[in-house]
RNA sequence: GGCGGCGUGGCCAAGUGGCUAAGGCGAAGGUCUGCAAAACCUUUAUUCGCCGGUUCGAAUCCGGCCGCCGCCUCCA
């Protein structure tokens, strides 16, 4: 009973070794909040939390992390932009982005640091690497990590240095201070641009790099030396690529032990942008009538590792299996009384088996939820033949409730609904309806139907009578 | 220019050397029903972009070609 995992910097599947049998100690790179989260990001949130659940599953004991980047070029251009002041402006999109992890049913991490909160240990790291000779300082006083001194650098990411496309994407005019186009900022030295954000530290008045700060969160928060690190591809370099320089350098210790990365999410075959009017936030879908539990099951319905083509028939097609699944839950406490049956019990055993190894073989989330499907056709079939019972019912719904923690998918009451349905209204009208039907008054039943459906409620005639549910 | 990924049935999506190529959606047929709907059952890829090669055996490995995509300094 071992996790593989695939892991980016030894580009191959590998056993998941934790430093402490029995525990994972596990930061996820969080969000900048400069704006409400898309469903790109979100997928790597969602991607971040069936790691812990899984591990959960498995026994582990689980600490994990996920930074909130509130201090950066984007967050301080656009709050100056909105002449709010930086703390007011992150602290509405940090709000705006737990509320979406709690709709997607993503368990909360146990710690979520902000940047903001940890300058002082960005500048003790700053200071390690400066003393160690691994920084300098440039002209206008901001401090620069220099590359050449690292040379595991570019291991992360398989890119040598003499490689990188030198001035490609970066006018060199704007780092005519630094003695090396690649090398990274780890201190900003303040400038007009700036406004009010600076900090008065031994560095001087200014701010911190964009890398610095997963560095001195993940040791302040799970030590020098961690488990597991996750992120989204596009992290792997520059960003990973510079934690693992400055963290190594500084701390003299080997940082993270695994690395995994998600891919990207493309919406309709194409690139999400804004421009092709196809960039979605979690609260345009859910304006769209998608529920997120739907959009939870698109998000985690592919393998992490491949790319993510984000569809609205995507979303129809996960609204029917999600249906599919409550119906077969629905259907449990109709089966008779009894004992278990020889081959229900057989399915259930197949079915956990298969869903663990496929989990168990980094997280192979679109297999698990086959073994889900597989499961739920056969044991339909036994119950058709009359061999699923009570205590098989009892069976199924402790696997279920594993399942379910493992998925965050399977009980449609995770994610909260906030309209309640009078159902006491419901059986009334099914009663009515039912007399009607007696009656032969078509008419008035098939009214009483069309109410009901026009409320929202799908009455299902049965041999055993009418039920319904929500639609 | 450098590095990397992908191309599996109408759509989505697993599988990366060997039992009948998972699963979901859709579609078709059936059961049930006053009619429906819903639900359930059954069926639905001799074939994995194309062409060669390696092998007893390849969707899976190798070579070439075609098509799509990502990264190469602040984007999950």
């Amino acid at each position: 009973m071992s996790i593989r995992v695939f892991d980016t910097y030894k580009r191959n599947k590998v056993e998941f070794r934790p430093l402490s049998p029995g525990q994972l100690k596990m930061y996820n790179c969080g969000p900048t909040v400069h704006d409400f989260a898309h469903i790109g990001n979100l997928r790597a949130y969602c991607f971040a939390d069936t790691i812990r659940r899984w591990f959960e599953n498995r026994g582990y004991d689980v600490l994990q992390v996920m930074n909130i980047t509130d201090v950066d070029d984007k967050t301080i251009r656009k709050s100056r932009e909105k002449e709010i002041g930086l703390g007011d402006y992150t602290e509405q999109y940090r709000k705006a982005f737990m509320e979406d992890l709690a709709s997607l049913n993503i368990l909360p991490a146990h710690v979520y640091p902000n940047a903001t909160d940890h300058v002082d240990d960005m500048v003790r790291i700053i200071e390690t690497l400066l003393e160690k000779g691994h920084a300098y300082r440039s002209e206008d006083g901001s401090i620069y990590f220099n590359v050449k001194s690292f040379p595991e650098y570019g291991n992360l990411s398989g890119k040598r240095i003499e490689d990188l496309r030198v001035g490609e994407r970066v006018r060199s005019d704007e780092y005519e201070s630094k003695d090396d186009v690649r090398d990274f900022a780890l201190w900003k030295a303040w400038d007009e641009d700036d406004g009010d954000v600076f900090w008065e530290t031994s560095l001087g008045k200014g701010r911190p790099g964009w890398h610095i700060e997963c560095s001195a969160m993940s040791s302040r928060h799970l030590g020098p030396v961690f488990d597991l690190h996750t992120g989204g591809v596009d992290n792997i370099f520059p960003h990973h690529e510079n934690e693992i320089a400055q963290s190594r350098c500084s701390l003299d210790a080997d940082f993270a032990r695994h690395w995994m990365h998600v891919e990207y999410l493309i919406v309709e075959g194409r690139k999400m942008s804004k421009s092709l009017g196809n960039f979605f936030t979690l609260r345009d879908l859910l304006e769209q009538g998608w529920s997120a539990r739907e959009i939870r099951y698109v998000l985690v319905g592919t393998h992490y590792r491949s790319q993510l083509n984000f569809t609205i028939s995507s979303l129809e097609s996960a609204r029917q299996s999600l249906a599919r699944m409550d119906d077969f839950k629905q259907s449990w406490s109709s089966w008779p009384e009894g004992e278990s049956t020889p081959e229900a019990l057989e399915a259930l055993e197949r079915a956990t088996s298969t869903f663990d190894a496929a989990m168990d073989d980094d997280l192979n989330v679109p297999q698990a939820l086959a073994a889900v499907f597989t499961f739920i056709r056969s044991v339909n079939a036994l119950a058709v033949e009359g061999k699923t019972s009570s205590q098989f019912a009892a069976d199924v719904r402790e696997v279920w409730t594993r399942w379910n923690h493992a998925l965050g998918l399977l009980e449609a009451d995770d994610f909260a609904t906030g309209e309640e349905i009078d159902s006491e209204w419901v059986e009334e009208q099914i009663l009515e309806r039912q007399e009607a039907r007696k009656a032969k008054d078509w008419a008035r039943a098939d009214e009483i139907r069309d109410e009901l459906l026009e409320a929202g409620i799908q009455l299902k005639d049965g041999p055993q009578g009418t039920t319904w549910k929500k639609i």
